[in-house]
DNA sequence: TCATGACTGAGAATGATTATTTAACGAAAA
DNA sequence: TTTTCGTTAAATAATCATTCTCAGTCATGA
């Protein structure tokens, strides 16, 4: 059985730094955000190449990418399926501790016709912060 | 209970129009496919002002605006709750005939420190035109 | 060493969305 | 009726995230 679907990448010095940078938080950051993380060890490199590597690495199951709400992707270092909450009020997106639903994806295929991949469940609300300076600040 | 959230906007004709032409479809079309179903009724409407009433009537709790996968923002005429399926390989969104869950809301608030607004379920398959064409096109 | 192909950095290009500006409109006051 | 004021629309500029392009660089293997 030949298959050879991922052209296999290598791990160069910016993939491995992005990787490491990405596993070392818990939280969830956007591609601009790691940049960020990863240019106080690699000043020189380019928000295209976060970027290229990310998507890579996402196409080879090494990390996930996240298309929540919010304009722009997330990325996680942990691809075992879990889901997520986000702040309404920052944005912040933090993992939950809900069990994952298997047979939501049973319930799904018989009551519709695609064929079905994958589900993610999203919370929306607000984040211990965000409450905290809501009371200060009233609605804003 | 004084409660005045939404600033109550007047129904302009344009308003008027973007709400039908949403309602009319099952899909969850996004601002610029809304905006090209309108053009044919009033060909002179900005896609500036798509989007401004969108916005607003999302606002006002007239339509829902779903922060789904994918790179545009899509709408649904219909508010009350329901589930979604996104076709991984054309992007479209329909609606999912799966009950919804309450009490994910009820066992996440337990598990964590936000204050819970909300959930979305998000499932992701491929749909039953993009099956047929990947059968005559193989995994292109 | 040299050739080849994968990879990077820089910056331009694209696409979606939002903000700004100006003009038109409608209701109420003069 | 005319004026004024506030709301809205259209057009367009600006912004933001993301992708693309390309020239130069690096790793690897003949």
């Amino acid at each position: 059985m030949m298959n050879a679907p991922a052209p296999m990448i290598r791990l160069t010095t910016q993939r491995q730094i992005i990787l490491e940078e990405l596993a070392k938080v818990k939280s969830h950051p956007t591609a601009s955000e790691l940049y960020d993380m990863v240019r106080k060890r690699l000043p020189r490199i380019g928000l295209g190449t976060v970027y290229r590597n990310l998507e890579l690495m996402a196409d080879n199951g090494m990390i996930l990418k996240l298309e929540v709400g919010g304009t722009q992707k997330r990325f996680d270092a942990t691809t075992d399926p879990h889901y997520h909450i986000r702040c309404s009020c920052c944005g912040k997106v933090e993992d939950m501790e809900v069990p994952v639903i298997d047979n939501l994806v049973t319930a799904a295929a018989e009551n519709c016709s695609y064929q079905i991949l994958g589900h993610h469940v999203e919370f929306t609300g607000v984040c211990p912060d965000c409450q905290q300076s809501q009371g200060i600040n009233a609605i804003q």
